[in-house]
DNA sequence: AAGCTACCGGCATACGTATTCAAGCGTTTT
DNA sequence: AAAACGCTTGAATACGTATGCCGGTAGCTT
């Protein structure tokens, strides 16, 4: 059973009787094509199920309708699960891409790997979209030798590192802000915090910001002794939230730096014989689905994954046609649930 | 500041004293270039950041070392979350292209629309993967057509549709009486199912069938009343698991065909004042993250997610290089959990 | 010394599309 | 009636790479 040739424009022009040139031009909606010769053409196209050859137009046109995306791991390659936020925000990039044309590309990257973006190099991709809590320094650098290639690309990340537009961030400030003072409210004094708050996440670093901001604001002290490193694994926060609880350090609330490390935490907690809230209150952040799951639900922090995935692609596309565009920050909001 | 134009081959060619070809050559590895030649070459192209141009080349050796991977869905666009298991599947063949020297093309489908499969015809990629529960009849002439075209696919699902080796899936038969011996062996007599056992999903009804093959096997009768429809949404199996109650039949066991029916199965009874496993024990299937989240944690049919990838995407690049392949049956294993 | 082989690299060309340029033709303008 | 114009199309070519074919050189055999 031989499958025959992929039809190319020419033969779609033999067959109605005009050169190739006419075909390209009518399957790509030219006005200079009649009306007439242009049906024709259509219904020949249709008829011999031709599609247009992607490489061969990408290679004439200089581009290639297709975006990709980059999700930067911590973690080694194994075992590791993708951090579900991400996953929605893809889901979201992914809807976006194909309402506006455009195919998407998808890999990861280790961080520390000497990512050669080859996509757009390659031209397989117009431009690229860059996902993932950044180690700065290291990042940073990438992003300039990036832009001094010309590389179009948006990321999601941390605003202070941007200067020219192409970052699309969560207020993670505010959110931090929000976190904490909601804690407060329910009365709430000694607010420990699980997460990196030096160096290496800034976005980390911004929410824990807010958290003090709030807390100063309220008057109560802030102790760093409360506050313990770590990563956006469930593991991660349940040690954080043992070695928390290792210290003896009294503290009624928790806010943690992500969803996972709260879900860790709380079952570090319960395993120790706190009860949530009424020991320990607790608040995540970023609102992934698995957080109305856990019991008690856990109140947390969300970020508009769906509206980030729009405004990736959006932006990527204004940048990719030349059009200026700008940093954007996205307004977080607390979903109050059970665990607070 | 202006971007210089991006290297071509007969600029390194230009540069190293050779011809075009030989650059070819020695950036493929071509074993008829001189070694100090294509070391030559070699430093000359990292120097000038070269890279091959994926669109010509790809136009000219016919293939483009992409897959495609295309998600079917049941539900609307909207506000939907594409099931947590799938998302597990995209990671796992994620890794496994990067590994294997493909980039992956990503995008949904609507189960409903008519999904011309445009990437391979348009030489986007050169073979396609398809996931998700399949409507069947719709389904199955789709699947025929793209035989007919000759297009390079697999799929994942249910085996019994395959022909021709194209077909990787869960025995879920197996996996269904797994679940119910288990309840059966906890002293469980009349257990309930949730999930379509008809028509549409040929995976369910397997599970539905393993399931009455174990109870038939333990002397057990099967009770037609005990099995309810349902979606793989959480929404969908809180309403199935109401339902199931309002029917006021008696049972002490739920198998529910995926782990988001068993998660919102779990809500309702709860809501109903029944204690989880004591009153009901509850089984569910796939593994997702959040199974083992849910309070209590969710005793399921884990589905080699990881496994699958791979096999998914080997079995692909098998069938591109135009090498025979075969059906595959995973083997699920049971995760007891402390809802059952 | 003639012939043979192995090795290396150039020439020409093909992949399929999109665009520039110019030409043919019928119609309108002056 | 000549010139100008708009509309439609074809001829030629460029995009950048990969490969079949062939020629040339050097080392080796008989």
């Amino acid at each position: 059973m031989s499958v025959p040739d992929k039809p190319t424009s020419f033969d779609i022009a033999a067959l109605a009787g005009v050169s190739q040139p006419t075909v390209s031009r009518a399957l790509r909606g030219d006005r200079a094509v009649n009306e007439a010769t242009r049906k024709r053409i259509e219904a020949i196209a249709r008829q011999l199920n031709y599609t247009v050859d992607k490489n061969a137009s990408s290679l004439r046109r200089g581009q290639s309708n297709t975006l990709a995306l980059l999700f930067f791991e911590d973690t080694a390659p194994d075992g590791s699960a993708i951090n579900p936020f991400f996953l929605s925000m893809l889901e979201s990039i992914l809807r976006t891409c194909a309402g506006r044309g455009y195919d998407l590309l998808t890999s990861f990257q280790q961080l520390s790997a000497d990512w050669h973006v080859d996509y757009e190099d390659s031209r397989k991709a117009d431009g690229i979209i860059l996902l993932g809590y950044g180690d700065y320094e290291l990042y940073r650098a990438r992003l300039g030798q990036l832009r001094s290639q010309g590389t179009h690309f948006v990321r999601w990340g941390s605003v202070e590192a941007d200067s020219d537009g192409a970052t699309i961030g969560c207020d993670n400030f505010a959110g931090g802000e929000a976190a904490a003072r909601h804690l407060i409210d329910q009365g709430r004094k000694r607010i420990a915090f699980l997460g990196d708050a030096s160096g290496h996440y800034p976005e980390f670093r911004e929410r824990y910001r807010g958290m003090c901001a709030a807390l100063d604001q309220a008057g109560h002290p802030i102790d760093p002794a409360l506050q313990i490193d770590a990563l956006t694994l469930e593991e991660s926060g349940h040690e954080a939230a043992c070695q928390l609880l290792a210290t003896g350090q009294q503290f009624d609330a928790v806010f943690a730096a992500s969803d996972m490390i709260a879900i860790g935490a709380m079952r570090a907690f319960q395993e120790a014989g706190r009860t949530i809230p009424h020991d320990i209150a607790l608040v995540g952040f970023d609102d992934i689905p698995a957080a109305s799951l856990s019991h008690p639900p856990l109140t947390t922090v969300a970020q508009d994954y769906r509206r980030a995935g729009e405004m990736l692609v959006d932006t990527l596309i204004r940048r990719i046609g030349g059009k200026p565009t700008d940093t954007t920050l996205l307004a977080p909001h607390l979903i109050v649930r059970k665990s607070s």
